[in-house]
DNA sequence: GTGAAAGCGCTAACAC
DNA sequence: GTGTTAGCGCTTTCAC
């Protein structure tokens, strides 16, 4: 393990030399550059991050904090967000909270620890403590996924969520449904409640009464779009529907899953439209209709996002220093645009 | 940010007394803890990893990387080892080489520059130079799925391919299938080869001859599943199978489509086991009878011969300060046994 | 039981 | 164009 010093002996050179070489700095004689770089090259040399980290007072680390890294939706995120910072030269620091606010709080914990750069977070949880760690501390958060019920300016890249609905709703319409049911997630996070409130919308808009007894509320795990979709069965005939928007993946699958066990066809008998369906295998028959997120997209603009305010902080140090008054950071909401894939659940 | 200096200076004691409580250390006068206790609440104090890990040289961290986090069969694997590490403090950075071997020498050094205390990887390069910066320089590295053709002892957790193969042959044996089709990996891979070997010796077990027209080669992506399906269908005249095996999940889904193309049913006209097929949705039909991993557990032994590796090293660091002759350690390599789920596609 | 101080590997300000 | 050095925040040895 080869450290500057030991090369600036070997090579009868300084070690600001050698550094100024590593870090492409100017002001190095082009003879004394070369001998440098065949000594880097010979004894292997890789800079330590972690002196430099403490150095800089940054350590070229994101930490990313999600709810299951299995799921598709979490997983494509994590990829469009290592596209971009893995050209910037940043390493990401993953933790899985596995849905539970308790192991949520200790990761954030651990990650501050590690002194992250910024922090992605899909937050579970409803009450916060350790998420102040950052803010104190101005430590970059960028929400993804649900936001948090905090009175606070944040930055966030989410889905419209009520567009989605009203979109799915719409095409529901259009092909003839007029009393459509929904199993959305708990109203207490933000994509549970606003996917609702698009549903409400559409309906409205279409001048077609909400009956609250076509809505059901699921934790977006498969037992509960199937519980859910078994009760909206149960009374199918004192409120009728001939359609059903899921708002999770797996509900989605629980909800098919008791609808063909009622003896209903899909679409004949109640169409469906669900929400974030991946069917990598393409075999699902028949295919779901469903609102998709452009994942790719959220990571890289997450990505890009994370860039600009570490840049910003940069600056703000060094502003700092000359003591000018520090610049006052915007937060951004950016909201993307749903896209709904029609496949066979829905007529 | 809060640092012990800061505290030792508010509290009126010395930053090592303070270091000492933090790390709970003995001979601290309860009286001094309890008043650093509550300094410690008071000011938010979270010690800094960075300047922890230079001191000791090492960062509480270790690197994953996979050819793509977003098949399940690494995210399980992550999520088992981050169950374990997670417990032990331990963080993990993620890297996803996107199936490159480039990028997977990128990123076998950005992760090296982090320091990391172990490496774990499922490799795709044929070639290695960055690994040997680990191997120099003592830091274990756990292969996990495929490993590389070195000649040097490694650790690994894998699984037994070869009796992966036998299992699905023998199954598809028993339900009377006499002429077998193969659609492996490429050999020049250990688990491609490792499969077509297993494939081989149960044909031989039971007496079957061994007919090359019916092995193909893909590269475990779905299209090359399809095009293999295609030829061997083109050719089912001359080279009859009644029976198809295929190594990877994706492929699986490739084959299945291009058989259903080809207007032959699954599995009356053919039968079908894959591998690593993952039906999240349990709504494809008919179901796939397919080989499994034991993900959870690979991610398990993991994260515990990472822990082993990282105790022995620091064992040996103590012991070398005293001058004791290092102790040679011994690698592992650690074999599970597959797991045959058998659904509707054999029979 | 507590404190002072060296040093982990690096960057950057300053001196020459 | 190059070298010297302080110091990032911590642990640990040694002294008291």
């Amino acid at each position: 393990m080869s450290t500057l010093k030991e090369i600036a002996k070997e090579l009868d050179v300084s070690v600001s030399t050698i550094s100024r070489v590593v870090n492409n700095r100017e002001y190095v004689h082009p003879k004394t550059r070369k001998k440098v770089r065949e000594g880097i090259e010979k004894f292997n040399y890789v800079p330590n991050q972690v002196a430099r980290s403490l150095k800089k007072m940054a350590t070229k680390t994101i930490g990313i904090l999600v709810p299951d890294i299995s799921e598709n939706f979490f997983s494509q995120i994590i990829k469009g967000i290592d596209d971009i910072l893995g050209e910037h030269k940043y390493s990401i620091i993953l933790a899985d909270s596995n849905e539970s606010a308790k192991k949520e709080e200790k990761y954030l914990k651990l990650l501050y620890q590690n002194r992250i750069d910024a922090l992605v977070l899909a937050t579970v949880a409803s009450e916060y403590s350790a998420i102040d760690l950052y803010f104190e501390n101005n430590i970059p958060v960028i929400f993804i996924d649900n936001i948090p019920h905090i009175e606070r300016d944040i930055d966030c890249v989410i889905l419209n969520n009520s567009k989605a609905s009203v979109i799915a709703i719409n095409h529901l319409i259009a092909n003839g449904n007029k009393r459509i049911a929904i199993i959305t997630g708990n109203p207490k996070e933000t994509t549970g409640l606003e996917r609702l409130e698009g549903y409400k919308k559409a309906l409205q808009q279409n001048r077609i009464p909400i009956d609250r007894d076509l809505i059901k509320f699921g934790n977006y795990k498969e037992n509960t779009g199937y519980s859910c979709a078994k009760e909206l069965l149960s009374n199918i005939d004192k409120h009728p529907f001939t359609a059903l928007y899921v708002g999770s993946e797996k509900m989605t699958y629980g909800a098919i899953k008791a609808i063909q066990e009622h003896g209903l066809k899909i679409p004949e008998d109640i169409s469906i439209v669900g929400f974030d369906v991946h069917d990598k295998s393409g075999l699902i028959n028949p295919g779901i209709t469903t609102i998709r997120q452009p994942e790719k997209s959220i990571g890289n603009i997450v990505a890009d996002l994370i860039v600009k305010r570490i840049y910003e902080k940069k600056q703000q140090r060094k502003q700092n220093k000359k003591s000018v008054l520090k610049a006052s950071v915007l937060r951004q909401r950016i909201v993307l645009e749903p896209i709904l894939e029609i496949r066979d659940t829905s007529k």
